[in-house]
DNA sequence: ATAAATCGTTCTTTAAAACAGAACGAACAG
DNA sequence: CTGTTCGTTCTGTTTTAAAGAACGATTTAT
């Protein structure tokens, strides 16, 4: 027995204005009418949404429930009603990709590179925390979220994590320096930027350390990518990080990558929730192959 | 002339498989009904939500959208249906408080003190940031947000923020100090340690700082007023803080109240959604006077 | 290649609902 | 005590949703 949204509306309607009299001349419907489709939703979920005293309405509990579900339901349609109905036009196809923060920027860039180029199309990138990003992929907001960890999915939130590309980490650190730092020796006297420990790079990075028995000096601890670049630029101390990161840097001769850490990935998922209909430029994104999107 | 939540819900279900017959025979009705209604829609909304190729049914760009809509409303209207349908026991009355973590924890007590005794009630207490509370609340899953600073509402989020209470901050630090702390002068040699700079006090204080041309040495910045009762117990600097903050401290002789500042007041504030109907209980704890929430 | 089956649309009829109007009763104002 | 106001209930009417049949287009099977 489904929930009647039409008695719903009604009964969010009087519950705004405490008042089923006006509330009716407001929706020019007949008060009866009203009143009778207000006690069906009531049958229907077998409790009392108001209570009645004396000729006046107030809210019960149950009632007080309700209305807040009503309220997140009935503003979301006016929203939706709006969207339609300013302007017949066509909607544009809309993508909206969700960034942790701490990403690389390359890397979204080479993620989103192929809608660039479209003028038939919406692109909105937004950065921010993983719980925020993961609650407005929830609410429909975002398409996608990027992450550098996978997520596991749940029933009440069944999101889907998928591994786009994997791209090796190395010591970056400015050109000529003595001794040149190496992996596993060749690293006292040099102390380290890192990334934070949250971040499962580091993780891996800290394994490897163990396992070799080093315990490395730690300059800094580094959320931000972009930050993490520049520290690595205006110091001399080493910076564990994606080479991608600094690929102008490397180029230009301001820093050099003093070679790769074995079995250390940072790695790139993408974080969806299974529909049936996935945007057909969305879908392209995430069916191709990781390559292209690390150069 | 408004939305028709009817034929968007069927619009939403044919969406979610991609079927028209299958989906009829699940929702037991024809699919001629379902085909009228979902077409119904479209006029309504003045644009084509599928696009029919052959005997297929694929969303449209608009129809994208609307299902992003129709997801959130109707996963909304069943949770609200699930919450009636589990037994159809009475809805207890439930107050949901959040504060911001960086709050007096007496204060937080203080405010929901009369509701403890009660057994007819269910209290959800909830920390957070403000973003996130205040999104709580616009998202109705909080009744009230503590916080110590008002926030402006606009037409989007039309919040209240109603001051319960305000109370002296003091400068607060081991007994026995010499030379005694006291304001504005007889503060050489001391450091302090004060709330961060984005609170309301902190910036109260280096108004007064200014005023009287005092550059106090800082000890430590922190935001939780947990944090600052233990760091003002454990060293030998200066807090200012509210003396509620330690008031067993101060009773035990653990730490000592060196006077209070003038004109510098920690504030505290309740945040909420202008409402009809609010719940009896919360109506009677925003009323109350200031002064019995901060003993 | 052609017949059969599948799937969505459209038209018409039937069933179900939403609705309006009148009668009723309780509460409040003068 | 007498209007008037406001919510409820009952009854008949109107509107809307639903079912069924006919149709057309597309895919599958023979």
């Amino acid at each position: 027995m489904k929930l009647n949204y039409h008695h719903l509306y009604y009964f969010w309607q009087v519950a705004k204005s405490g008042h089923l009299t006006r509330t009716a001349e407001a929706l020019h419907v007949s008060q009866s009418s009203l009143s009778q489709q207000i006690r069906q939703l009531e049958e229907r979920l077998g409790q009392a949404l108001f209570i009645r005293e004396g000729r006046q309405l107030h809210l019960s509990e149950a009632g007080r429930l309700a209305f807040d579900y009503a309220e997140t339901i009935f503003t979301q349609g006016e929203e939706l009603s709006a969207l339609f109905a300013e302007g017949g036009h066509a909607h544009r196809e809309v993508v909206r990709v969700g960034a942790v923060a701490t990403l690389s920027r390359n890397f979204q860039e080479g993620f989103v590179r192929p809608l660039l180029g479209r003028d038939d199309l919406d692109l909105i990138l937004q950065s921010g925390g993983m719980d925020d990003l993961l609650r407005r992929l929830s609410a429909h907001k975002l398409d996608v979220v990027l992450s550098n960890q996978p997520v596991r999915g749940d029933s009440e939130h069944p999101w889907r994590s998928q591994r786009l590309a994997r791209q090796p980490v190395s010591l970056i650190a400015a050109p000529h320096l003595s001794p040149p730092p190496a992996f596993p020796k060749g690293l006292s006297g040099h102390a380290f930027i890192l990334p934070g420990v949250e971040n499962a790079t580091r993780h891996a990075f800290d394994q490897l350390c163990s396992h070799y028995r080093l315990t490395p000096k730690i300059a800094a601890e580094v959320d931000d990518m972009a930050m993490m670049r520049l520290l690595a630029r205006d110091t001399q101390h080493i910076a564990v990080m994606p080479p991608v990161v600094v690929r102008d840097e490397l180029h230009n001769g301001t820093l050099k990558d003093y070679g790769a850490l074995p079995g250390v990935w940072e790695e790139f998922y993408a974080i969806t929730i299974q529909r049936r209909f996935e945007s057909p430029s969305l879908k392209a994104l995430l069916t191709r192959s990781g390559e292209s999107l690390l150069d």
